[in-house]
DNA sequence: GTCTATAGTCCGATAGAC
DNA sequence: GTCTATCGGACTATAGAC
């Protein structure tokens, strides 16, 4: 409430290079895909959010669904590399070695879906499994996610499944913002507690780091 | 293809009463709101859907808002309603009762969820945190479940979670339409039947059903 | 590289007839 | 109980100037 219109726009803008224009417009566009989805998102509110024009933003990818897209994407590829990296880092062989790899993984996923608008973007191609394009890519993505805990990790199935479960609903609960009530309704950590367990203060800490960023 | 124009509608609509009417009404929002989401779905698609004009939607619902909370307050009732009776069904003590009951509550999640608008009504749900109405139901409706899987089943937290994040697994790889590429990739076949073991006739006995009902 | 202006659509909601 | 007609607003994308 009370703030000067908007997110800092108009103005004569700032010449800069498209390259790096074109990642300001990728993170403003991550965030407004995110909450408000692909089609309750306006290219406008992603110019505001980038501080430009919108047809700029149009301009700059030829259309919406081109850019949601690319926000897509790489959302997908930060996850594939980030746990790729974790596998293939040195472990010492063991008993637990299925069980400590899942556990970075896991801390890992925590890490990155903190960014919201990664979670949301995710989220919102899993929901389009009708859309021809955007279901494919979810499917593919989900698929490829599959293989590598299947044949780089090594997991038996049952620690797929487990993996994978923890997994959505994590990103469940965060996206439905249940920190947010916290106050109100103690059961609310309770169960973020029992889901997320050592991960929690990490979790906790990204939203109230966010929240502050916002005030 | 080739389909004589829409839904069946137009024509001189025959008059049925409007408690009737509303039912129809929201059986084809859930379908409509479930694949395009709250902004991607038109009031006029609803009303092709349910065979009669756009206005007529309006009128009995109010706004278009109005009519998607009372499809979400329908699926979460039905989620909750079916819980509650199967956690109240008479069952005999042993060591093994949280899981004979995860199971049966399991069996009747996915069969709640192959309704593919119920699904996706809920998913739509979980990813409006950021919407105060929408999202403080999603979030209401998420800790009466836990509630309920803690107090009336008994459940420890533990248990909780795995059920809960099985749930969400289950959700993910139905909306995402995995079973459509059972063809092309046999992987994802492979990740379903890790996901839902036992449970993966009946997910796939629906998915059958409704491909054959939309040929 | 970026903007202003605007064309062209689509959509939710209202008015009012039958 | 249901429709047709339509208003007013919002949104994507294009055109063209600077």
């Amino acid at each position: 409430m009370n703030e000067t219109s908007g997110t800092a726009a108009a103005q004569p803008t700032e010449r800069i290079p498209a390259a790096e224009r074109r990642e300001q417009i990728l993170a403003a566009a991550s965030v407004v895909f995110g909450e408000r989805g692909y089609s309750g998102a306006t290219t406008d509110q992603v110019a505001k959010a980038a501080g430009i024009s919108q047809p700029y933003v149009v301009r700059m990818f030829g259309t919406k669904e081109k850019l949601f897209l690319e926000v897509l994407a790489r959302a997908l590829d930060r996850l594939i590399v980030g746990f790729r990296q974790i596998i293939a880092e040195p472990r010492e062989p063991g008993d637990d070695e299925v069980e400590l790899l899942a556990a970075r993984l896991g801390a890992a996923y925590v890490d990155l879906i903190e960014d919201r608008g990664i979670l949301l973007s995710l989220m919102q191609a899993f929901i389009s499994g009708h859309n021809p394009v955007v279901g494919a890519k979810a499917r593919a993505g989900f698929l490829e996610i599959y293989r590598m805990l299947r044949d780089e990790a090594g997991f038996p199935p049952d620690a797929i499944r487990e993996f994978l479960a923890d997994g959505m609903l994590f990103n469940t609960l965060l996206a439905i913002r249940l920190p947010d009530i916290f106050d109100e309704d103690p059961d609310a950590e309770e169960l973020m507690r029992c889901t997320f367990r050592g991960k929690l203060d990490v979790v906790l800490g990204a939203t109230a780091a966010e929240a502050a960023e916002h005030a």
